[in-house]
DNA sequence: ACCGCACCCTGAGCGC
DNA sequence: TGCGCTCAGGGTGCGG
């Protein structure tokens, strides 16, 4: 669900309740595919810990820790990291929904999904990290260790240039869409900010990698940018799961143009909006703005 | 090296 | 009501 967008609202809106707070208990869900690291040996190296800052690298949340070891985190695609006592309905299952009365907003607790719970010394808020599909995952890097995920990753969204993605484009004859999705190439860039950028940036999202010039690359990644810190500014893309750790909705889906909008005409000419797969992702465009 | 695809997992929404 | 199917903001690992 979250890309860097989504990513860097929660990097934002968390760090206050995490840095500078010691963690006094941490409590985990069975082991599983979500954890890099077994979440017993995770709970036993957390406690005590303070956790000194909170990065963010593509998708990808950093938590520094005093004794050099990080905390990474990563949302996949239903991963929620919020702090106790918020509501939102996105928080709970279709069936917990519909049996609510329309105004209630009862506060959040923990659930079977809800893998992670960091309590603090100082007895404030507790820090939840709650993962439908646990596609998201926690593990630990010891002090000094590099990460081999982090390692791949390229230069990140907010601050690539046009060059990067043509330099990457070269030989390559896979669709540019695909292409953007490539962490390892531009770090941060998701489906539906992939599928925005090249609506604005005109460019069809099929087209061979290394066909598209410079000047088009160029384009590509100013509008990636340019949806990217208007979703910043408006909270994030809440379609499904996804909502601020403070539990508000973000704002942006109501500003797409083309993601999820197959059907409806295109809001600079009218044509309609049109859907094909690539690499196994949805992916929306106009024909007419797109050619 | 590159590329496409299956797979990890759970739930919502649809047609029948 | 219920079943079976498709789909979902991500990433990895496998074959060809």
């Amino acid at each position: 669900m979250p890309e860097l967008p989504e990513v860097e609202i929660t990097r934002r809106q968390i760090e206050p309740l995490l840095v500078g707070r010691k963690i006094r208990r941490v409590e985990t869900t069975k082991p599983s595919y979500f954890f890099l690291t077994p979440p017993a040996l995770l709970a036993k190296k957390l406690v005590g810990r303070r956790i000194t800052a909170l990065e963010r690298l593509g998708k990808y949340l950093i938590a520094r820790l005093d004794d050099g070891s990080r905390l990474l985190l990563h949302l996949g695609m239903t991963g929620q990291l919020f702090g106790s006592g918020v509501s939102s309905v996105r928080l709970l299952s279709a069936a917990r929904r519909s049996a609510l009365a329309p105004e209630a907003q009862p506060a959040f607790e923990p659930d079977l999904h809800t893998h992670l719970r960091l309590y603090f010394a100082d007895r404030g808020p507790v820090v939840l990290f709650r993962d439908v599909r646990k596609f998201g995952k926690c593990g630990l890097l010891p002090r000094d260790g590099a990460d081999e995920r982090l390692e791949k990753l390229g230069v990140d969204a907010l601050s690539a240039r046009g060059e990067d993605l043509f330099k990457a484009a070269a030989l390559r004859k896979i669709p540019i869409k695909t292409l953007l999705l490539d962490q390892s190439v531009i770090a941060g860039v998701g489906n539906i900010y992939a599928d925005e950028a090249l609506f604005l940036a005109g460019v069809l999202p099929t087209r061979p990698a290394k066909r598209v010039t410079l000047p088009e690359c160029k384009a590509i990644v100013k509008a990636a940018k340019r949806v990217m810190r208007r979703s910043i500014a408006t909270g994030g893309s809440s379609i499904s799961d996804y909502i601020q750790p403070d539990g508000r909705d973000g704002g942006y889906q109501d500003e797409r143009r083309v993601y999820a909008r197959e059907g409806e005409p295109c809001r600079a000419c009218r044509t309609k909006i049109r859907r094909v797969v690539l690499g196994g992702r949805s992916t929306h465009f106009c024909p007419r703005c797109q050619p």
